[in-house]
DNA sequence: TGTACATCAGTGAACGCGCGTTCACTGATGTAC
DNA sequence: TGTACATCAGTGAACGCGCGTTCACTGATGTAC
């Protein structure tokens, strides 16, 4: 054991070919899906033989868990930066939008389609939850006038997903809903559902967004 | 060749085992997923032999583009199908909603993960316009008071995805919106983003579409 | 109604492929005295 | 500083697997006279 933050070359060496292996992970996922994920083909790729990946890695499966949880990490990132910068809740969407159209199947990977039997790791609701808050710090920094909906109440009652936010129902419900709105147009438009419709996407996302920043 | 509507005892067989073998593949993609299907393991499961399904699709990916293709035609039947029984444009959602719920899996076989390279059959684009035909039918039908968003001019010189429709642009907008927001909420929920959070998605979805229909 | 032929469903063997993963081993790098 | 040992990266062979797909063939079903 070394102590903490010093790493010796041989650690240090590990980090460099574990973080060259994802590289290569995320172009093939970007290329072929990520069910086309090979270790295979990774090892072919960096001029190595298969079964040395398996000093880096325990198997397929815990370098496609390790990659979500960065993909979560990553997003999470983003999102902080951007409030700890000023953003308010629309630029907070926009921020994640962004990080969205830098590599889809990065996005897909956490918000597509599940794998029927595969469940994620526990420590990535943890991340998840940090992104939920950003958005009802963002949410509940917005001034909140005229009427609360119905739904707004249900939340009031089952607000276990909101942790310990002290934010008010109105706000829970303004932040859950950019949440799906949001999701709404990026999903559609990243799975090319937009191609060949001639209007603007971004256009379309201001504009479901707008309406909710009062 | 048989008159237009006149089936021979073979080719009825044909039509019943082409269908029991879809049968399967939906039952394996719901299980497994759709990249893990398989013509060897469908086989396998009516009691044939692999090559023996090479009697009914060409290949593999014949029979995925088949689903997708039948998916669509589902979708659309059930959303017009709707729409002769009367249901206003809360009711097409509904019932996109239920068709959904009814199997994510095939849900997720159109709107989910794109597969990098792969394309739809150019019939699919011709089903998927019956389905926004609807909700534009809908759309227009709905009293439509109230300043219209700029948005809504942006789709006014940009309306070729709804082909001939005459939907003045702020029926295009609600259309749009419905579409985009219904997605929004149905992904997350199917993709299991919900769970455990205590509120009831049925009631968001609600809540999400009720305050477009004025 | 019966026979001769054509059509077609399904089989089993085979090909080539790439996958994940294990294992015994070599050679280089770091550590302890 | 030099030697003896432990650690660890990477290799190549091998295992078992399931995949898509082709092909020659058998046997049943339908068709024509």
């Amino acid at each position: 054991m070394t102590e903490t933050g010093t790493k010796t070359p041989r650690e240090r060496y590990r980090d460099q070919v574990r973080a060259e292996v994802k590289e290569h992970a995320w172009e093939q996922i970007a290329t072929a899906g990520a069910s086309a994920l090979s270790l295979n083909a990774i090892a072919k790729r960096m001029g190595m033989s298969g079964p040395a990946l398996y000093r880096y890695f325990a198997s397929r499966d815990d370098l496609i868990t390790e990659l979500i949880r960065d993909a979560y990490r990553s997003l999470a990132d983003t999102v902080r930066t951007a409030a700890e910068s000023g953003a308010d809740l629309l630029g907070l969407a926009r921020a994640l939008r962004g990080w969205a159209l830098d590599d889809p199947q990065r996005y897909f990977l956490i918000y597509g389609t599940p794998v029927p039997g595969y469940h994620a790791p526990d420590d990535v609701t943890g991340i998840a939850s940090e992104i939920m808050a950003a958005l009802l710090d963002a949410s509940a920094a917005l001034p909140s006038d005229g009427p609360t909906a119905p739904f707004a109440a249900h939340l009031e009652n089952h607000r276990d997903w909101a942790g310990d936010h002290p934010a008010p129902p109105a706000a829970l419900h303004r932040a859950l809903t950019f949440w799906t709105r949001l999701h709404g147009v990026l999903s559609l438009e990243l799975a090319g559902h937009f191609t060949g419709t001639g209007f603007d996407p971004a256009l379309l996302f201001e504009s479901e967004l707008a309406g909710l920043a009062e």
